[in-house]
Order: C-alpha cells, then structure tokens, then sequence
DNA sequence: ACAAATTTTTAGATTTGTCTAAATTTTTTA
DNA sequence: TAAAAAATTTAGACAAATCTAAAAATTTGT
C-alpha cells in the first residue's frame, strides 16, 4: 500500500465514525484537501484492492480488509504519539504531524517492540483509544463536557478536537486530562458553562464544552 | 525533497566514501538497482535543485549542499539504529531496513530530542561514526583486521560489511564490538588468521578479517 | 414529473520516477 | 588513429497521483 492508499483509508475510517456509514466522494474529497476526480480515481483503485465497497454513484464503505488496514494504521499512529510525547517529550500539540508521517514506516515487529517500551498504552496523548494487535477497537463512550446536567462531576478523559490550536488554548488555561471538573451552572444565554476546575472557578464556552470528552464520577 | 532524491543522494555519498569522487552513472544506477538511464534523469534534477555537480557524460559528485544533506540523511539513520537496538532490542542485522524507512521523516526536532534520549551516541550499532548536529562527521581511521600485523591486539570497533548475512555470521561465532583480539598467525596459503578472541582461539577467513574494522592497543 | 441544481464521473493533461530501445559520446584496442 | 566496445543520454512509454474541464447521473424543487 501506498502512503495516499493509507491516508485514504484512514479518512473513510474517520468520516464513517462520525455516523455516516456511506461516504460521499465530496465528503471525502474535503476531508482529503484534494478534488472530487481524484476521488474516484482512488475509489476505483482502492476497490481493486478490496479495501473498500465501491459502485459509481453510490458512496464508499470500507470492507473488512480495510478496516483492518484503517484500524493498524491508527494503531501505529497513536502509538508514535504516545512515544513523542513519553518518550521524547513533545507537547500533545506538537505531534500530530510527526505522527502521521511515522504510521506509514512498515514493520509489524518495530510496532509490536514500540507498543512493549511504551508500556501498552490504551490512549494517545489526546485521549483517543489505540487500537489492539488484532484490531481490538473500543470507541469513545465518553459524553462531552457540553452534554452534562448542572451538578455534575467528572473527569476529562479527551478532546474531541486535537488541533494544534484547540490544544494550545486548552494549556493556556490550564485544562488538562485527568483534570476533574464540577458543573456549577449554564448560561442560558451562549449556553457556556461556569466549573470549577480542580480548586479553580473557571468559565467555558460551548464550543470548548462540546470539545471535552468527560467521564462522570458517581459521587 | 523526495524519498527517492534523498536515497540517490546517500549513494552518492556512500559510493564517494569508498574513495572514487566522480561517481560514473553506471556505478550509481548498480548501487540504486536501477537503470542508468533513470540516473541520467535523476543527476538532471538534483543538478536543478543544487544538490550535485553534473555534467552529461562527465560523472556526478556531491555540491556542498548535496554533502551537507547526505549527512543529515545518514545521521537520521544511524541515530534510529542505535534507537532501535537500545530502546527496542532489535539485533544489529535487523535495523537497517527499518531505518531506511525512518531516515525520510522529516523533523528537525525529532532528531534532536532522540539524540538525547539516545544520550548522544557516537557510532551506530556496527561501528560507524553519527554525523553531528551540524555537520561534523568524522571518517572511520581505523585499520581492517587483516591489516594488522602478527602479534598485534585490537579492539573491534567497527564491520565494513553489514549485510545481515556477514552479521549473523559474527554473531553464530560470538565475535561482537568491543571484543579484544590478538592475531597469533597469518596462513600463507589463503591469508586466513588465527587469533585470541578473549580467551578462545579461532581461525578466521581473509574475506571475514577485512570486513571488521579494529583500533590497535599499545602495550 | 420534469427542469434545474448538484454531485459524480470521464477524458485528457501534468509530475515523478521508472522502464526499454535507439542514438550518441567516450573509451579501448588493434 | 580509426573501428569496435562500452558507457551514457535521449526519446518515448507507463504507473501513480493529481489537476481542470466537460459529460453524465442523481437529487431537488416547484
């Protein structure tokens, strides 16, 4: 498989766990900063290689044999994060590039010795879930921070949105995983929230609440 | 630049190392396993972008630049091995594909920070010299075992060959860097030698003792 | 339901890196 | 030193991945 083979793969991989089962080639041709036309170029190639369902006119899904691809390749991904940041210590907001480049290196075996170093980790530095060996995939069943009635407590496991940007402002305020925050009231009004952040009272708009993965702690 | 410019590079500089400073575009096309006609191509471009001196017919060497970017790319490599070997386990014969995928990531910082981590490794895992930050490399000085005369002791320091083959070879006769070594006798007839590996005695072939560098001890 | 709008595909071109076959230049050697 | 041999380059083709522009299919709206 080629580098682009992969990227594409991952994409449909991404945009189908957003809900959509079937992909639009425009949808893809977004989400790949590329043409519809080359779109369907790879459609047929990917198709070729039984990697994904694909009739003209019709969206694609990935086969088994691509989800098995797509599950290795974020696999490798969010290992090479976990390492640039444990390892090598890179800042969560600095790696995803990086890692992008490194999930393409092929070896089952430099993997298998990276996940043994890394001490089997179970998350990336965003929070997102890595994907077992054998294609062992647990999705996010986390609720979102925007989602949780007034009162509430919980932890922040993850960020829905791992851009550098989002990440940057989230240390500048000092939000971090593993943080545990209270809801103590929503504005009616932007429907931002005002918590109180470990000891620290704090106010958040929506668009970061609705960001955050959380997971609530019964009290 | 491409994955493949910098691969052309690296054999330049690798065949330029064996001491020929004009490589012939025959030389190069059998060093890359292509046709010398792709080289023709090829010299045109890196002549483009600055990297080599090219003139039709007249050979390729390396501009200041193209030296410069070898380096980087050698010293990438070399750093993943000695990662490789000391942070995963991987044996000495089975790095250098794995690095061959790694040397092309591009990452100044990631460079830097698994040098640290590496502590700032000198020499890869079969004994060749990592090229500096900035450039400095420093040429393997060191004599070949076959070199030295009878009775001499060395240190092994370094293999000229690191093919897999020759590696696993070393190891099935427990022969490894570091290793002290006294040359008891030369046989005339297929200039074989037998020598004091630490406390054993063994005989060893012309084509293995020139392809295992040594640093001669002064008693 | 049928015309308009949108989406998707096809056709043809471009770039990178490769190939084969033919032409050209350089080197060798008789 | 001129013909033969070897090395090198050019020309033309191909595959991968992309693009633009045009054609075709699907969806939408009245």
């Amino acid at each position: 498989m080629t580098h682009s083979e992969e990227n594409y793969i991952k994409a449909i991989f991404h945009l189908a766990s957003t809900g959509i089962e079937v992909i639009s080639t425009n949808a893809l041709a977004e989400k790949m900063e590329t043409k519809p036309s080359s779109v369907t170029d790879m459609m047929r190639r990917l198709s070729e290689k039984g990697l994904v369902h694909y009739k003209k006119y019709q969206g694609v899904s990935l086969t088994t044999l691509g989800t098995k691809t797509a599950l290795s390749i974020i696999r490798k991904h969010r290992l090479w994060e976990v390492f640039l940041v444990e390892k090598l210590g890179f800042t969560w907001d600095e790696v995803h590039e990086i890692a992008e480049q490194l999930e393409h290196i092929k070896s089952e075996k430099l993997i298998d010795k990276l996940d043994e170093l890394l001490d089997f980790p179970k998350f990336d530095p965003h929070g997102d879930p890595i994907p077992g060996k054998n294609g062992e995939f647990m999705e996010h069943d986390n609720q979102l921070l925007s989602q949780l009635p007034i009162g509430s407590v919980a932890l922040c496991v993850g960020v829905k949105d791992s851009s550098a940007v989002f990440l940057r402002f989230l240390d500048k305020n000092s939000i971090a995983l593993g943080n545990k925050m209270k809801i103590l009231e929503k504005e009616e009004f932007d429907n931002s929230l005002r918590i109180l952040l470990d000891e620290r009272e704090l106010q958040i708009s929506q668009q970061i609440a609705s960001n955050l993965y959380v997971k609530k702690i019964e009290l």
